[in-house]
DNA sequence: TTGATATATATCACTTTGATATACAGTCAA
DNA sequence: TTGACTGTATATCAAAGTGATATATATCAA
């Protein structure tokens, strides 16, 4: 599975064009399990173009830039249901924070409480932004993984805010503890 | 924060070579937020080699092939501290067992179980493989990333088994219990 | 003895990233 | 009223990273 078949899928959501694309990656439906940028999707477009797996029509706009809208082809769902039936990749997971964290004795104190301070921001607002998403009437696969998606990152926030004085306390300090 | 900075944390901890820095992001200590292959390894190491922040020594093993023991040098470890002090990039993930859980409804129910009971069994491997880690005699910030880990495993493979249900029940079969 | 597994390094075509460029319209403050 | 910033919209590209493959040696099991 690769970016095309995200493009894919995200279009049989509905008819759209790569910027629209881009905003279901970063803040859509899409955002907290995949991501994709500008330089992946529009050649992913061109390529599916190519492929007759989509359609385009480009549509003036009052006032703002015209933009190509995408479509699936019927060809294209089929292509989308074969891609979806293979094995998936097991999960690719980069996080420079918990890099940051898991070096913490490297780091001063400052940087270290930034670090997680932030780290917890961005899981709450993650909770926030899937909240916002109204799971009535959606299939039932996209209730499935919005759930799984607050249940994930519930945990984590609370982990991190049960557990941060651990990190932030520096080990001289902490020494002074264990002795007394 | 590259694979370069990786490979220096990866020496920070103890001497290695690239196979062994390859399976510490595979079974070890960074299995669980951050993925790295042999092919951005080697070149790491052999940028790592030119800049003079890591030296390499050659050993001949009895019955297995030589490895390159690579060792951090003063200024590996000052370079480390020096990627570690700046803002930490957002989270990347790609899962594409949610992306299939997602699009459930377009895949067949054998399908959509096999994905679902597998990803079950990688959060239930993750977290056995995190409790094999002996977090004593470790700096706090990585018995801190061992419990978050643990955390958001356990919420993901919980949440995954309570509702489960949801998504293996077919469209069809739910509107009749709705109905009833 | 054939195949599988494990150790170990290396390469490379392909994909993806992340930054940058271009362009136009609205907003907001100095 | 000018300049800065934000938002919409497409496109490109060097650099980084992926994933598969190649090579070599040793062990263990069928």
């Amino acid at each position: 599975m690769d970016i095309k078949s995200l493009c894919l899928g995200a279009l049989s959501i509905g008819d759209a064009s790569g910027y629209e694309i881009k905003k279901m990656f970063e803040e859509g439906s899409f955002s907290h399990f995949y991501d994709a940028g500008y330089g992946s999707i529009y050649p992913a477009l061109n390529k599916l173009l190519a492929e007759d797996l989509v359609t385009c029509i480009e549509i003036e706009q009052e006032g703002r830039p015209a933009k190509k809208v995408y479509s699936l082809t019927n060809t294209g769902l089929t292509k989308l249901k074969t891609d979806l039936s293979e094995e998936p990749a097991r999960d690719k997971t980069r996080s420079e924070s918990i890099v940051m964290m898991f070096f913490g004795h490297l780091l001063s104190p400052a940087h270290r409480e930034r670090v997680i301070e932030s780290y917890i921001e961005h899981f709450r607002d993650g909770c926030t932004c899937i909240e916002e998403i109204d799971p009535t009437n959606q299939p039932y696969g996209r209730q499935f993984v919005r759930g799984l998606g607050l249940a994930i990152y519930q945990a984590a926030a609370n982990y991190l805010e049960e557990n941060k004085d651990l990190l932030l306390v520096n080990e001289e300090e902490r020494d002074i503890g264990d002795a007394a």
